[in-house]
This record gives C-alpha cells, structure tokens and sequence, in this order.
DNA sequence: TTGAAAGCGGTACCAC
DNA sequence: GTGGTACCGCTTTCAA
C-alpha cells in the first residue's frame, strides 16, 4: 500500500492524504480524520526511502566508531552513550546509522557519508587534542557534534563534562584521607579527555606543595590488564602507592585483582576509586566510590548530544553550542574507610 | 554535482555514466575510464537517497536491541557481535541502523522497519524459548536471522553456538579436578540460551551419577552485582561450593570479589570457570580460564550472522541456513590449580 | 479546502 | 555502445 493507492481508495489526490496525514493546517478535519482511519486500517506508513529523496533529508545520524584501538566502543562508555543518543533519536524521527572503520579510515568514511548525503549530522567521540575530524566535518559542511573537545575548543560545537575539576575533587578526596603516594592510572593521553583528567590531579597535588610523583603515573588504553600490570608493577616496586586513581572502572578492576593477589585488602589496606563507573552493571565498589561520571550519567550525556545535534541540523546557521558539564559527585559516600597505608 | 551534471559535462547521456560507474559491460571502456576519471574528480558519489528510491532496496540492515533488561548491549557481548557483523556489511556496501527500544515495543519497532522499507533485513538476538518476534518477522515477510535459537528451531534461519557442549564439557572439567559441589550463575533462564546452558550442567552432573544441588543454581541478568551477591550467599551458606560455573565473564567478576572478600584465592581455594569471556578487554584470568566464546570468537559469530543474513537477503527464497557453532575450547589452560576445596 | 503536476536523483527497459 | 524515457513514492509549489 502506498500513498497514491491509499489516495485512490478514499477518492482523494495523493496530495491531499500527504497533507492529512503530515499535519497541515489546510486539510478539513473531516478530511483529515477519514484519511487518518483509512492510513490505520491499512496499515499504511510511508515509504521511507521515497520521503527521503522528496525532502532531501536522510534523517539519519551517523555515529563512526574508530575501531583503532582495540577498547574503543567495547568501552561500555560507548555503549551507554548510543542508549542514550538513541533514546532522542528515535523521539525525534531520527534513523541512528552506526558506521565502524576499522582500518582507521574516518576520513573516508565522514567523506562518504556527506557524498552519499546518507546522514544529516554526525556525532564525534573521544578528540584527540588538535583532532583532524573537526576541519574535515567544516569543510564538508556536515553538521556535527563533538563529545569532549580538542585543545582549541572554538568554533564548533560540542559537550563535555568537566575532567580537570572531577579529576582535582577526586585527588583532594585521597588527599584529605591522608594519602601521599597516590596513583594515576589515566586513559591514553592523546585524548583531550586524559590530558584534563592529569591536569586536575596535578593541579590538586600542586595546591597542597605536593609534586606528581612520575613512577606513580601511567597512561594507556583502558583495559583490565593495562590496570592490573600497572597497580602490580607499582605496588611491588619501590615508594608504592597507598590509593589510585583509575579514569574508568575497567582500569580499577584490574588494580583490583592485584590487590587481591598480594593480600590487600581495599577499602583497609588501599584506596582505589574510579571514574567512568557504571553503577549497576559493574559494581563500583572497589574500595571506594566512583567519583564522577556513572552510567546514568553518560546516557544522559547521550541525550543531551543527541538534542544538541538534532538542533543543530534543523538550524544549520546556528552558532555553535558549547556546553560544559559538572558530573556527579559521589566521592565522600565511601563503603569503606580509606587510610593511608 | 549529480548524475546529470556530470552526464553533461561529458556530452553524455546519464544513462551511459550510470552504467560506466556500475560496472556495466556494454561501456566502451575508453568511455568509462572518461567517466570515471570525471566522477573522482568531480569528487562525485550517487546519491543514497535517491538510489535507494530508484532500486527499491534499502542497502540497510537493522538491528533492534530491546533495552528492557539493564544488562542488554551494554554487554560487551553485544558490542563485539555488531562490531563483526558491522565489518561485513561495511564490505557488502550495507549500512548498520542501529535501533533501540525502551518500552519493550520491540513488535512496533520490526513493524515500523518493515512498513516503511528502511531496511532490507533484520538482525535477532538473545531469544526467548518461544520469541514471538520470529512469527512477527515471518508475517511482515522480512529476512531475519537469528542468532541463537528458540526451542522450536525449525523454519527459519539462526547461528547458534553448542551451548549445551560447551557447558558439558566446562563441567566436566571441573568434575575432572575432583569438585564436587559446583555452582551454576547462569543467566536468565527464560533466554533460550541459559536453557540449554543448564541442560549441559546437568548432563554432565548426571553421567556421573551426581544430582544437581538447587542451593547451588541460579540464574539472573548477568550482572557483577548478580555474581558477588550470589556467590557471597553461597559461600557463606551451607555446604559451600568449591568451584563456580559462571555465564558470563561479568558474573565472574562478582564471584572474584565476593572471594576475595573472604580470603578466598582462586586457583587455590576455589575454581572460577566462565563462558563468554574476552581475553583482552576484562581479562580471563579468574581462578581458571574462560572455556568457550571469547572476544574474537564473537565477534567472528557476528561476521558470520551478517554474512547470513546478507545472504537471504540476496535470496529470499532460499531455504533456511542453520549453523551450530563448536566455541573455542580453552579449558586445560589454566594458569594455576583448581583443587578441591 | 482540494488537485494537477513538476520535481528529488538515480535505475533500467527499450530503441537505435 | 549509447541515449531517450518511464518509473520509484513522496513532497511541494501553483492553480482552481
């Protein structure tokens, strides 16, 4: 069933039911009703395909997952974010069109889809500090939105959350307990997102005269085992840290396992907390509480892209919107006590 | 730039650029490397939108993740599967549109896909025993496959993995090592999977003339807070288990903290086995390795299920393709002994 | 308030 | 080999 043949059947031009049926003012309500109860009992919806060329709107949104690294979307971040984003775009009308590049061609793929005019917009995760996405996405005249943001944060758009001020309350709550040999076990600092994340625990540590201690800090892709042979590295080396700080869960599960391997008891012998938690799909009860983003929290980052996004698209000549965001702040609610060592 | 356009600026006809850029035989082949030559310089790629129209496919492919249970693709499982599959239709020239349902309308969503032809196909994961979605698809006349299996499997296309094998064989192998009091944290056992998961349990319990123990069964959504919760009871009841049999590396996860809570060292005081495991994301290193599916090997299923599904899309009327998978078997292979308790 | 008709940008059949 | 042309199914002027 399709609209002339709808049409047909009630003994209305095509135009008539697609005005009916898309909600313009100018159909009589009689009119409109009749078509509205004939397009139900047919169980007519329109053919997406043909809707699309007639506007020229695709309304799809593109998200490309960089498959570079090998935690890239399995991050269950990503996950949560695309429920998220989703959620809007489906309220909205919106086709989510999920693009994975494996061979680290973004480019190509952001080409692509602005050739083939297949999406409206695009969402970018996870800048890099002068990330190369944003000059392309310019230039192709696609509109997009940046989740995070590069070391220039000017002249598009974006959301971010606040990783220098999360990461500086974080260390001044290990601070407070006491601690001085506190690690960081940071996500690769050639994202914008780790670079901040440093900068406010150094930050922190320099507010009290305290200098960042280089053997107690690392930074790589944020796995079980990047945290795991990193906390068993440092705890069995010299001057070893008496609380971490993880910049996601995974990393804290890992510091984990090798304290439970040496027989520390966290929470008693340790401190560890983390951000980037999720509360109830992995328990953040690592011996402290997660300290910032929980998985609420980065759906609700989804969301809030998604509308920023779709706003974005109805209204090409916008200026860009710029949004920064305070996460939540659970640190103080630990389980446990977290005495210096 | 469009066909027209390009058409004209070689004195030629759309038609004859049209097959020059398809790959048609009946282009002299002077006049298509013209043609093509003008396309990449013109930087011109066809309009999706208008070729969709113009063929009548969608050259889209949908995967509909219902979001009712918290647990759904934020497993890492999920994320692996549409990686592969993502893969394979990236090669095929299919798009991935990722469709995510809260309220559980997982019926209107395949409806609304296949009425108004925004894809060609649909992707079902996590089965029930009796999925109604399977009845609906094959009603709406739109190609599916299934990835698992319901407990008629018959007139319709899935990929399954041995579920019942895998866990025959894990519980052999603990058996092997002189346990005796096993617990099974399965996942929800309405899913077909968790189904037969259990099956293998207790076949193997049987052959060996060992009845199962109900205080030691359970199955929920496969949480890190399911695990340490009911592993935590367990320990602490009655006749204790000495080893655990977990569905997912998730689970596992739970059990280990629950463990480590009580002093208990894998690998010494208790054996931890878990399916679905992923090598290098959360590592498998719980007290015993992971004995069937690991990251690669999801994602090798969704590649797979994509290269199905590609396939009856291809050929509607094609017979079903049923394919049972054997997983990777990496029991043996622990990294340390399992005794009794 | 309704309808006729011209696109949207391709594909594919049929002539030449 | 190449070109003319009728679709694909809907939206959107423009007329009535």
């Amino acid at each position: 069933m399709n609209l002339k043949e709808l049409a047909d059947s009630l003994n209305l031009s095509p135009t008539t039911v697609s005005r009916a049926l898309n909600g313009y003012p100018e159909v009589r309500e009689e009119t409109r009703a009749r078509v509205l109860a004939a397009a139900k009992a047919a169980n007519y919806a329109p053919n997406s395909r043909a809707r699309r060329l007639a506007t020229g709107r695709a309304m799809t949104i593109g998200h490309v997952i960089p498959l570079t690294g090998r935690a890239e979307m399995v991050n269950p971040i990503f996950a949560d974010f695309l429920i998220g984003a989703g959620e809007v775009y489906a309220r909205e009308g919106y086709d989510l069109l999920l693009s994975m590049v494996t061979d680290g061609d973004t480019e190509g793929a952001f080409r692509q889809l602005a050739a083939n005019g297949s999406v409206d917009g695009v969402m970018v995760q996870a800048p890099v500090a002068d990330d190369p996405r944003i000059a392309l996405l310019k230039e192709l005249d696609l509109p997009f939105l940046v989740h995070g943001r590069t070391g220039d944060p000017t002249g598009y758009s974006w959301l971010d959350i606040a990783n220098i001020r999360a990461f500086r309350r974080a260390t001044d709550f290990l601070l407070d307990l006491g601690h001085r040999r506190i690690a960081l076990l940071n996500g690769q600092e050639a994202f914008d997102f780790a670079q901040r994340r440093r900068r406010g625990f150094e930050e922190a540590l320099a507010a009290r005269g305290l200098a960042p201690l280089p053997h107690l800090m690392a930074d790589d892709a944020m796995t079980e085992s990047f945290g795991y042979l990193t906390a068993s590295a440092m705890l069995d080396g010299p001057e070893p840290p008496t609380a971490f700080l993880a910049s996601s869960v995974i990393i804290a599960i890992g510091i984990r396992r090798a304290a439970s391997e040496r027989g520390l008891r966290l929470g008693r012998d340790l401190s560890v907390i983390c951000h980037d938690d999720e509360l109830s799909y992995l328990n953040n009860d690592v011996g402290g509480p997660a300290f910032t983003a929980t998985r609420s929290s980065i759906r609700a980052a989804g969301r809030r892209c998604a509308e920023i996004l779709i706003e974005l698209i109805r209204h090409p000549e916008r200026p860009p919107i710029q949004e920064l965001w305070d996460t939540d702040l659970t640190v103080g609610q630990s389980t446990g006590p977290c005495p210096t060592r």
